[in-house]
DNA sequence: CGTTGAATTGAAAGTGATCAAGGCGTGTGG
DNA sequence: CCACACGCCTTGATCACTTTCAATTCAACG
């Protein structure tokens, strides 16, 4: 079980012996990026889908105003454009680490979609997560404290990376700076420093490096109003 | 073409006779809920698909603190609950004005997604694009201001009831009340009322009663920084 | 050892929240 | 038919959280 998506998928559903191979087979074209540098752009041409295998990533958005929005951080196993071959690319995926990416030709994919029913599902399943996701970004951004709203996006990390097996202890990597927490979570880098310098004196994270430890989960948890229930059950340890 | 859904689902792909028949016999349970009731709630069980033919309703979460979020407006066409199947329900919708609501059985819809894959793919399509809007609304709420804000919002409304042949004129129906649109748009009710005044008397729009009328709206568009890629063409008027 | 990106801190300014009160329209019941 | 209540809209005054601007520190790295 090397493979991240691999990984993933089977919490959606049951992965018999060639699906597996299938998928392993899929994802061997496997591209490295550098950190901050575009894993996808607007201006591609979406030949070819791309999964994550290893490191971070995060899609975002640029305005008019030069400010920056993130509306997901992608992690190993997720998609960065699932949707690509339907819609016009309106956002960028940017590698936040060193990033291993699989890139798979769209094509292959439609082959696999329409041959494994099982498969599509589990896949349908996880964009119905992401959607949970996205839904509870806009909860957090619109209606949390600056204080809630960073400790919730750190209880659903430890969640996601907990069911690709990447959390040990409460303790996981974390490369991402305070401007991109900021520009997640709707604030200033500065702001976000001052939050983070709060949950630190109050005991519930350590955050060194690019190493983060939820000090005590269910504090942070209580303090962030988090409602695991938009998660499928599996990914709460 | 009576059928909300039917004139939505046409813009994702094209639909034949017998898959229009098809879906006007699926929506044949019609439900009616006064403004304010929920149609789909938290302790529900999934056994039936919600479709809304008529009226708004709003997708909405109800935090520990007594503040609620609105994630999104639904219109005729829209799904209410297409993830229940699948996913715990961590939220409630409820209708904003007078709907009629369409109820689908989930064991015969399964049947047509497992029969019908053009219907199918046009539904997947539909899912991607609410899923943009959802990432949209995270731009909107992160990163624009309450006066952006609440412009954007009436760009996109106008695009998605366009669709469904509810604009005339760049006037629609909008039963939507001020603390529905900062609940929207994560602002407190007063604050929108200073800021429709203000969208009022720079001229961008006319709200009174259920009616709002878009008086510029490629001002509108301008103040908002609407970039309508993440909407199927066909729904930009 | 200088350069660069990130983290940190302080002070001032501002956007939006909060608190409070009044107005307006509509439906209901006496 | 009027009085009243209720929901929604409106406005004012004050408060506070977050931003902005500016500098400094820190760490990694060539």
């Amino acid at each position: 079980m090397t493979n991240a998506l691999l990984k993933k998928l089977g919490h959606f559903g049951e992965l018999d012996r060639s699906e597996v191979e299938l998928l392993d087979s899929l994802t061997n074209d496997v591209r490295c990026v550098a950190p901050k540098k575009d894993i996808v752009s607007e201006g591609m041409r979406p030949t070819h889908l791309h999964v994550i295998l290893h490191g971070w990533a995060a899609r975002y958005r640029m305005l008019p105003n030069g400010t920056r929005q993130i509306t997901a951080f992608l992690i190993p196993g997720d998609f960065c454009d699932l949707h690509a071959s339907i819609l016009k690319l309106d956002h960028n995926v940017a590698a936040l680490s060193a990033c291993k990416v699989a890139c798979i030709a769209s094509d292959e994919f439609d082959r696999l979609t329409a041959t494994h029913p099982r498969l599509t599902r589990s896949m349908l399943r996880c964009t119905l997560q992401n959607e949970a996701i996205l839904r509870e970004w806009i909860v957090n951004i619109g209606r949390r404290t600056s204080y809630e709203r960073i400790a919730h996006l750190l209880c659903e990390l430890r969640c996601r990376l907990s069911a690709v097996g990447l959390v040990l202890y409460d303790r996981f990597d974390f490369p991402v700076t305070q401007t991109d927490l900021a520009d997640a979570a709707g604030l200033t880098a500065v702001h976000v420093n001052r939050v983070i310098r709060r949950l630190r004196t109050n005991d519930l994270i350590r955050l060194a490096g690019n190493v983060v430890t939820l000090k005590d989960v269910a504090a942070l948890e209580k303090v962030a109003g988090f409602d695991p229930r938009y998660l499928f059950d599996s990914f709460c340890p």
